[in-house]
Parts: structure tokens; C-alpha cells; sequence
DNA sequence: CTATTCCTTTATCATAAGATAAATAATTAA
DNA sequence: TTAATTATTTATCTTATGATAAAGGAATAG
């Protein structure tokens, strides 16, 4: 639990009380590349943490597999729109390297929320850093071409090349497998 | 006040006490059409709600005048990068409609989260909201041509097109003035 | 009311990326 | 190891959108 309170000190520190009670809700699960860790249509009840490993947030738009993001050690992941509207998500999460995770009971963590205002407090600053995160995101794919959102990949985030098959990027990406092969070939 | 009230209580109810925190550190405003309520460069220290009028984010891209999203009555607009790291944004806000205007101290909002646990929570969740529209908006970004996003806002935010110049339109769907008015032109 | 400025449309040409097909290369299973 | 499957690259053709220029409309200031 000790890389996931880490974790956390980044965004607000927990008192031990707290850390505690989190570790009460929470529990660790292996599982292997190519699995799913949670499957479209199933409602999301769980807020994991990878601690080593990678995965990936997919949904089929017109039948095809697009990857939303990627998640690599030490960050969490969740399918946000399912946790919070309790509708079954479009979305699946895959792990695409052996993973060790750890699972957090989302509506065991939620009333956490009233007893302990600080954990409220640090998803709340998880949130606005996400939020922000993705607002830049969209200026990136709106006002840069294929060409120089790989370019920008490949320079801040080179892990994701590195430990990932292209034809999920290239969807993460916003353009075809066979496009961005055409521009990896542009040297 | 009433109004924004109102619009919290979507997210969060409050109590009379909270409420009249809220009050103490707000004031109106009316401001005029084509005006910035807030420029480019400044760090934004301010949250605001539009009781009355049409506003937008935008900022410069390649020297270029971007709309980041357009805000209407009943909803809060903020500079939130900006907001978050204490640093200058790079974004203005623009009134595109005479307006008035609830401003929030957003320091003094912040202060407020440690006396009433519930304005904390009303905030998470409206950043919680904001996300998983982002996230959405990505994908419509991503996924449909053009013309499917013109289309999309036609049909969702058809205010959008009645109130606001088309040219700003056309920076938020991620196109061109010109490509937007040869889409208007396929009937 | 008129002149000026700004906004929107239309037209032409150039180009990045999509669709499809097929050839290699890499990975996995038997 | 070999066969079968899956991933990546290369090639060809098509198309949506960008860049630029210019004309027509609408809004605003004086």
C-alpha cells in the first residue's frame, strides 16, 4: 500500500487514520497481459492503482478498437463515467503488460468521503488534475497534425511506444495504424 | 445569489451558512459585449457565474484566435489551469453577449473549503462533471468528421450557431471558418 | 444615412489522412 | 521448429479539409 500512499502525497497527505481506512477497502490482484480487467457493459465499481505493469482504457466506436488512454505504474485508473453515473460503461480496461494492482471499493471509498474530509479532499485535487490534463489534450488533437502529436508522444511520453503494440496508439492518437506507420516511415 | 444557488443545488445542496459564506465573497458585475472579462497573461483569481449573457475561453495558437468552449447562462466559467497553478494563463475570457455576472474570490472560495466541508464536495463534483465532459468531447473530436461535430452542436446546442459568430464556432469545432461555412453550404 | 470595417460565402488548388489491398515481419501455439 | 496467427509496413487511389484569394452581406461608427 506504501506506493499508492505515495501516490497520494502528491496531490494532498493523508493522516494514518486514513490511510488506513483506505487500506481496509482495498485489495491486491495479479493479472496477465491481454486480460480484461473489467469488460464493456459492466457498471464500474472500483478504483484501481497499477503498481507495476501497463493498461489501457478501450471502447468500440463503429466496431472498431480505440484506445482512450494508457495508464502506466503509479497512477490510477477508472472508468470515471460509469463510477459516477452507476450506468454500465461503453468502456473496457485492458492490461497490456503483467500487472500487479491494487482495487479500491469505489462506494466503500465514497463514504470514506464523510467520515474522513481530507480523502475527499485529495480526490477532489485528483480530479482537477485529471480535468486539466484533458483539456489540454483536446488542444493538442485539435491544433496539431498526426505527425506532430507522434512527434509529442514520442518525446513525453517514449514509455508508451516502447511498452505498447502501435495499432493501439494510433487510435490513441486519433488516426489509422496504417497512417501512423506512414509516419513513423517519414525519417 | 438565488440563481447560482440554484445551480448548485444540481450538484450539492447547501446549508443557509454556506450559502451566505458564498454571498460574502461574490459580487455582480455587468459587463458589455466584445469586452475580455479577462485577458491573456493575467492569473486568474476569479470564478465566475453567468446569470445573464454568452461567454467564451479562448486563446492564441500559431497567432491564431482559438475558442476553447462557450459558456451560457447558468453555468460557471473559470480559467481553471490558470486557477489551479497560480500561474499566468494563457486563455482570456470573452463576453460575447452584454452580461451579468456573479464573480467568486477564489482564494477566498478555497478558504471556505476547510470551514464547510459541503462547498469542498459542491466543487468536486462539478469538477467531477466537468471531466467526464471532456472526456467525451475528445471523443467527438477524434472520431466524427466535420461536418458529424456540426451537426452534433446543431442538434445539441443549436444557441451555439443563433448566438455566437460563426467564426468562433468554427475554431471549436477544430476547423477553419472557411471549411465550416462549405459545410453549411451541403444541404 | 453613409462609409468603413468586419463577417460569411464561394472558388481554386494543394495536401494530409482514410480506405483498401497486399507484402513483410514478429509473435504465439502446436 | 514449424505453422498459424497477429502486427506492421508499403503502395495506390480517394476525399475532406487547409490555404489563399476574392466577392457579397451585415454590422457599426461617425
Amino acid at each position: 500500500m506504501e506506493q499508492l500512499f505515495a501516490y497520494f502525497r502528491k496531490f494532498n497527505s493523508l493522516s494514518k487514520e486514513s490511510e488506513e481506512a483506505i487500506a481496509e477497502i482495498s485489495s491486491s490482484i495479479t493479472i496477465k497481459k491481454n486480460k480484461d480487467l473489467q469488460s464493456i457493459g459492466h457498471t464500474c465499481k472500483t478504483i484501481y492503482f497499477i503498481k507495476k505493469g501497463v493498461a489501457r482504457i478501450y471502447y468500440l466506436h463503429k466496431g472498431i478498437d480505440i484506445t482512450e488512454n494508457f495508464f502506466f505504474e503509479n497512477n490510477i485508473i477508472a472508468r470515471v463515467e460509469s463510477l459516477l453515473t452507476g450506468k454500465p460503461s461503453r468502456k473496457a480496461i485492458q492490461i497490456l503488460e503483467d500487472a500487479e494492482i491494487i482495487s479500491i471499493n469505489a462506494n466503500a471509498l465514497f463514504e470514506l468521503y464523510d467520515r474522513f474530509h481530507e480523502i475527499e479532499r485529495l480526490f477532489r485535487k485528483i480530479f482537477e488534475a485529471a480535468y486539466v490534463d484533458t483539456v489540454n489534450r483536446i488542444e493538442g488533437i485539435q491544433f496539431h497534425t498526426a505527425e506532430e502529436r507522434y512527434k509529442a508522444l514520442l518525446h513525453e511520453a517514449p514509455d508508451v511506444l516502447k511498452r505498447v503494440p502501435l495499432k493501439y496508439v494510433a487510435s490513441y492518437l486519433g488516426i489509422t495504424q496504417v497512417s501512423l506507420s506512414r509516419i513513423r516511415g517519414h525519417r
